[in-house]
DNA sequence: ACAGTAACCTGTTTGC
DNA sequence: TGCAAACAGGTTACTG
């Protein structure tokens, strides 16, 4: 489901319920996420205060005044606000409850994952290694660039890398590439320094604009508030494999790379 | 250090 | 209609 627009989208509608509400119950019906939801979680975090919801790339972090808990979407995962005593349905792992509202984490697939630590979350393993934001100045033209260099990755495989960009999943990769006239098999480090800028810009603007839109909505996304998304009509490329190019006409290629659907424009992307 | 592949898991769509 | 295969928004772990 979700890419950092959606994720964003997932924060902001969570935020306005919880942030600086006492956490009165908290009910785990399945620890088997990606890595197993600690059991004793209802005990750590009972009778304290949720601060804020931060992000960090796609990861969500619940910032308590003695740890914080980070949550992962995965593929399919969810979360939304819904009254307490409501009837939980499938894949509904976890309750984070504040009073009669409580936080409901669905996540059909199980790649997701909910972990506490009471460290410094920028020191956790899976965050310390995580590149900039790509919202953030320090995502620039000259570090995409400088980054890239002597790499012979494909360039759309290069931007899915956490460790150089966070958040720009499969969706948003093959629209920024196709915005900014790449070809996203191209090799990453033959990027010249003029079109690190471009796709850098392209990059900002469509998850910006995603944001703005409320995110994707494929399937049955739904942020906190539990309102899709609205940005679904407004791709180029995803999802169109073999229908016209909206630049030229010419019929989009659809092929897997790094296992992943790739489509693209032969004639606008090189 | 880098690049490529398999793996985690369930639900939905596609094709015979 | 039934059934099996293919595929899905992400990321880590392992291999060479």
């Amino acid at each position: 489901m979700p890419e950092l627009p959606e994720v964003e989208t997932t924060r902001r509608g969570l935020a306005p319920h919880c942030e600086g509400r006492s956490l009165t119950a908290l009910q785990l019906r399945d620890t088997r996420l990606r890595w197993p939801v600690q059991s004793d979680l209802a005990e750590q975090l009972c009778g304290h205060t949720l601060q804020t919801i931060d992000r960090r790339g796609k990861y969500l972090l619940f910032r308590f005044e003695h740890g914080t808990l980070l949550v992962h979407l995965g593929m399919s995962g969810s979360m939304r606000v819904m009254p307490s005593h409501s009837a939980p349905g499938k894949h509904d792992h976890v309750d984070l409850c504040f009073g009669e509202q409580c936080l409901r984490y669905n996540d059909p697939r199980r790649f997701g994952c909910m972990l506490w630590t009471q460290d410094d979350p920028a020191k956790h393993a899976l965050i310390a290694h995580l590149g900039p934001e790509p919202l953030h100045d320090t995502f620039n033209a000259e570090y995409l660039f400088q980054k890239s260099r002597g790499r012979s990755q494909a360039l759309k495989t290069f931007l899915m890398d956490s460790r150089i960009v966070v958040g720009v999943g499969n969706i948003y990769a093959n629209e920024a590439l196709h915005r900014a006239g790449l070809h996203p098999l191209k090799a990453a480090g033959k990027l010249s320094r003029p079109k690190s800028e471009v796709l850098v810009n392209e990059i900002k603007q469509v998850l910006d604009h995603a944001i703005q839109r409320g995110g994707t909505t494929l399937r049955d996304f739904v942020g906190g508030d539990g309102k899709p998304g609205y940005f679904a009509q407004e791709l180029f490329v995803y999802g169109r494999g073999g229908e016209p190019c909206k630049q030229c006409g010419k019929p989009l290629t659809e092929k897997a790379v790094a296992q992943r659907t790739t489509v693209y424009c032969t004639a606008c992307q090189r």
